[in-house]
DNA sequence: CCCCGGCCTCAAGAACGCGTAAAAGCCGGG
DNA sequence: CCCGGCTTTTACGCGTTCTTGAGGCCGGGG
């Protein structure tokens, strides 16, 4: 059975959780704060936790700080709409998702099956990744459209061989930089823009509306298979 | 039994491997430093080693280097999340593979079955390599087009050789002038396009329209069967 | 309602990397 | 010592890629 560990301090949302994942069949455990929240985390292992940002005691990106210690457990964080600057802190902390409060619990379950699944997969470590309209081959360093190879830039591969190595996850625009361009270029978001557009145009059947390579404003990118 | 060597300076990695490594019956040397690993690997020749970049004394990259001068024995890298480039430099430096701290232990065993299959395979491996104008015979260095002998010199083999061990994957600038000219000469690009011209020459039917000694910009070249 | 921040698109010049040729340097054998 | 084969170096034209700036669009907040 999938254990899920949810640390908030709002007892109705807790209680809401556990109500609707309980009935889902997960395990589901609770903390109220940073401090509880690790020591059940190292207790419990269990396979993804659902985290508040706004703990009482301990700094929420402190938590996953020290979730991340030890542990490659998947991170979905909560926060409240306002606070925009602490989820990109979160995400460069090592969190693998973040959904908004108020949410919907269908959106939190989608999220929660989704990291479930990506941290089965990664430790499976498939080298090919493929979506509905391309395949991404890491292994030999080629990307393939309808049977037919598609040429990239080295910028161009280098974006996309980091969203494919985390499908599914939203990757922070700091981490991009940093990692395609190096650390003097982590404010340069306008080539995020410009090279999204060109591998949309190289990869999206609809590259006014992407469906694979996804922004998330004011926060990062995803890529969807 | 296959037998590993763990380096690591921080002792609680060391000590749940050593656990997790034994139990599944692998036979489990290591060191915590550099220099001892060395001394180590040299007496106790192991299968597969895995090993920390950030150690007390010798640069992770200058130990893999110092293995890599005596034995092919796949290496698998450790390291924390940040230091892309690092992480670079140490495939460059002929590291078989790639963790990051945090990281599962799963993950790892996955990654370890993984290296020494890769290296029982690679060690029975067929030596011989065909595409339609040429056939290379890694065995006996040779190379025949129609029927006939084809002359390469030392640099040219060395190329060849290395592409030939991996086709359809895309090998670095940097690999290929490091295991060919040495660590010294790892940004002389120049002589890659010298020697690739060459061997089109030698080898393709269109030297012009390379179809198998294919140039990637910016990032390496590839042989394609 | 307007303003503002973030995003998408487009385009043009600069910078870079590639292929090619040819000269110069090196080295061992005759 | 001279010669031939191999490697290293230099030079240049060319196409591609990267960078940068400007303009337009959209949605949220004041």
């Amino acid at each position: 059975m999938t254990s899920v560990l949810v640390v908030d301090d709002e007892p109705q949302i807790v209680r809401a959780l556990r109500i609707n994942l309980s009935a889902r069949g997960y395990d589901v455990m609770t903390a109220y704060d940073g401090k509880s929240a690790l020591g059940v985390a190292v207790e419990g292992k269990p396979d993804v936790v659902v985290l508040d940002l706004g703990l009482p005691d301990i700094d929420g990106v402190d938590v996953i700080a020290g979730l991340r210690g030890w542990s490659t457990i998947p991170i979905i964080v909560l926060s409240a709409r306002t606070d925009s600057s602490a989820k990109v802190e979160a995400l460069d902390a090592g969190a693998d998702d973040y959904v908004t409060k108020p949410f919907g619990m269908d959106e939190l379950l989608a999220r929660l099956r989704a990291a479930v699944r990506r941290n089965l997969a990664r430790e499976a470590g498939d080298p090919v990744v493929e979506t509905s309209s391309f395949v991404v081959d890491l292994a030999v360093k080629k990307v393939r459209r309808d049977g037919h190879e598609v040429h990239l830039t080295p910028t161009e591969w280098g974006l996309v061989e980091i969203l494919a190595r985390n499908p599914g996850r939203l990757v922070s625009q700091k981490q991009l930089l940093q990692e395609v361009w190096g650390p003097m270029h982590v404010n340069e978001s306008q080539y995020l823009r410009v090279y999204f557009a060109q591998l949309r145009r190289k990869l999206e059947d609809d590259p006014a509306h992407p469906r694979h390579l996804i922004t998330e404003p004011g926060m990062g990118y995803r890529f969807e298979m």
